[in-house]
DNA sequence: AGAAAACTGTCAACTGGTTTACAATTGCTC
DNA sequence: GAGCAATTGTAAACCAGTTGACAGTTTTCT
């Protein structure tokens, strides 16, 4: 299921296009595989192609002087990144690694800015989207700022479950594939800070932890328990 | 100075658009004035009007179910806001309310849309912003993830001095009109931690603190500083 | 001018999360 | 399958920021 168009036709981004201009984008685009852990690319390069996720995770991140990494996201298959797409001349503002083995879809980005200007009608998906991307941004903020710590873990797994099920309504577990020290990363708190956190969770039936993974028993019931708190 | 074209033709977000398509949003448009502290819209509003401050500061924030409240961010005048524009069907996802006496010019959402279908070449300037703005709120997430209390609370009175030039270079101290407590919910602090961390930047000459305003002396220095700790 | 309201300064007790340190587990590699 | 690296669990000392409480100051309102 490597094939450029197919891919670019599920991606929500995409959605306005006509078939016409994804075939011509499909075209244009390079297709390419990362293993686990492999940098896409770097903070500060200066291309800015707009990268679909064909297969795999992708976790987008910056790391400052002192070699300390905030993991900001983790992008699941079907979305995209890449936020010097709309921005041209710009660079790239933040790092991105392939979290586990990832194939990408990449459009040029001046190719893809000129498709826009070619079919206008796309306009308003692609707006809509990165407005709805600014609020979820926004929201960290206010729930970093409001919220206490437990709280402010169980919402960002119920946002991680969400991502892996990728929109589709919830029925039964879902596992995340993140080591402890990640989601401290995401935090921005210590490993054994969050350990705590997670084994009260876990204490109450709510989630199970595992090797480099955490599994949600019951989305509802959590999003339900973290509603009690702070 | 509250003709609505010229503060329209002001407003980096609509630079796009031709003069014609501008003094038609003008016609269009509403102009309102609001008192110190009065609400502009609630969270949940149905509306979708891009707003556009003509005088004074608007505050941004949410407030939770216990009555905190979370102070997003403070936009200047020249500058818009009105998060619901580009997602119609949406109500309003934050709070806004005058932080100072603001006059406003308000373009309903569904007409401001429609130009925006007409024009399509102001579509480039629309995302390019809009992308700005996701980043700046990314750093925000990442800062408060990577970086002390000091810190954040540095970099936040450079955030707000930066808001109130307005993009224009930096020359004297610039004076930010925000009570100790607006800095603590920004910072998701309480009013006597901030207190702590302003005095000592006091201590060090590098902001004045007065009744309801915090004057930044140099905001190199400042910059300097904040570039050793932490 | 006088009173009320809003904001600020300060301090001690408390506490949640960090720090530091080490042991146990899991999974991968040769 | 032995060895090694990465991940996880755990616990005590520590500390930055909160809580709660109160007094002083500035502004606004009447």
């Amino acid at each position: 299921m490597t094939d450029a168009y197919t891919v670019l036709r599920h991606c929500p981004l995409l959605a306005g296009f006509p078939d016409a201009a994804l075939h011509e984008a499909a075209r244009h685009a390079r297709v390419r595989s990362f293993q686990a852990n492999q940098p896409i690319y770097e903070k500060g390069e200066p291309q800015s192609n707009l990268c679909v996720i064909a297969e795999g995770l992708v976790r987008i991140s910056s790391v400052n002087a002192q070699g300390q990494e905030a993991v900001l996201i983790i992008f699941d298959s079907g979305t995209w990144f890449g936020d010097a797409v709309f921005s041209p001349g710009t660079g790239r503002v933040y790092g991105a690694t392939a979290h586990e083995a990832a194939v990408l879809v990449e459009v040029p980005g001046p190719f893809f800015r000129d498709l826009l200007q070619r079919y206008p009608q796309s306009y308003p998906v692609v707006l809509d989207l990165i407005s709805q991307r600014l609020w979820s941004a926004i929201s960290m903020i206010e729930e970093d700022a409001l919220r206490g710590t437990q709280a402010r873990i169980g919402q960002r797994l119920l946002f991680l479950s969400q991502m892996q099920r990728g929109g589709k309504p919830e029925s039964g577990p879902v596992t995340v594939r993140l080591t402890r020290e990640h989601i401290a990363n995401m935090m921005g708190m210590t490993r054994q800070g969050v350990h705590r956190t997670l084994k009260a969770f876990e204490a109450q039936g709510l989630i199970t932890l595992g090797y480099g993974r955490i599994t949600i028993e019951d989305e509802a019931a959590l999003r339900e328990h973290l509603a009690t708190l702070n």
